[in-house]
DNA sequence: AGGAGTTTTTGACAAAGTCCAAATCTCGGC
DNA sequence: GCCGAGATTTGGACTTTGTCAAAAACTCCT
């Protein structure tokens, strides 16, 4: 990703110390929670609050600058890659979060029947599996 | 779904009053959270813990005999229709839930490359967007 | 530098689940 | 039909993730 500072202006957003640093945890650390972020700014900063970091990302998210996934059974994990279409890859044991590049064709996911009068704008896939360092420790 | 009490005696799971009418309840709503079917077995049963109606839902998720499905921003939701690969498009606006059947070939989520060593056993796919309902309300 | 309007902070609060120990119930054998 | 081992249900405390609201601090524009 560009730089942040640029970034926050170019969407019209305030640049703050809090901001720029939470977008570049976030850029660090793909699929982290926020929890992740907050020790990760804090690194950074000193300090940040709680509310700050949930208050940022909400802004990014919703601006479009970052995206949010919400896997079953676990905090939501924060990443960068946009506009890509790309999906993730869950370990039903340990939680590890991977990216996949899209299965099929390019954007073949929003390709849903357009079902029941929804407006669709966007399809989330994840893949829940069970990753190697996982496998292992079943065996 | 067939009978509840076969159904729990095929997965030798001991048939209680508890289990039989949490899994009738989810049976007849289909997409209803953990305290939703909590109501529900209440007015059959009179009384249920809370707890019971999660521990219930964790067999019977284990077990495959239900699935659990978490969209962002709800609770879990759980759902009787089981191995026909259907995915879910979600309001973002109300959080309504609908089925929808799977929009590619028949099991064709499934097909990511077997990535990062990962052994993918489901593919989940959410469709985001805005309910007809919510769409009128907004202009 | 000054001021309007945003952000950040702080602390309380809410929802969704989990943990644990005690009480209760189910199922298989006698 | 009754008993007991083992599983299930209960109730209560607790954790995690996140939101709300008001006051203090900061950003950006002039």
């Amino acid at each position: 990703m560009r730089d942040p500072e640029d970034t926050l202006r170019q969407h019209d957003l305030p640049v703050t110390a809090q901001r720029v640093s939470v977008l570049r945890a976030v850029s660090h650390h793909p699929h982290a929670t926020a929890d992740m972020l907050a020790e990760e700014v804090r690194a950074e900063l000193g300090s940040i609050s709680r509310q700050s970091v949930y208050n940022v990302l909400n802004v990014l998210t919703d601006k479009g600058i970052i995206r949010r996934i919400q896997p079953a059974e676990s905090a939501a994990l924060y990443e960068d890659r946009i506009g890509d279409n790309h999906h993730h890859l869950v370990c039903r044991t340990c939680g590890k979060t991977e990216d996949v590049c899209c299965a099929v064709g390019e954007a073949p996911c929003l390709t849903a029947q357009s079902h029941h009068g929804f407006k669709i704008d966007e399809a989330e896939v994840i893949y829940w599996g069970t990753c190697p360092a996982c496998q292992k420790k079943k065996r």
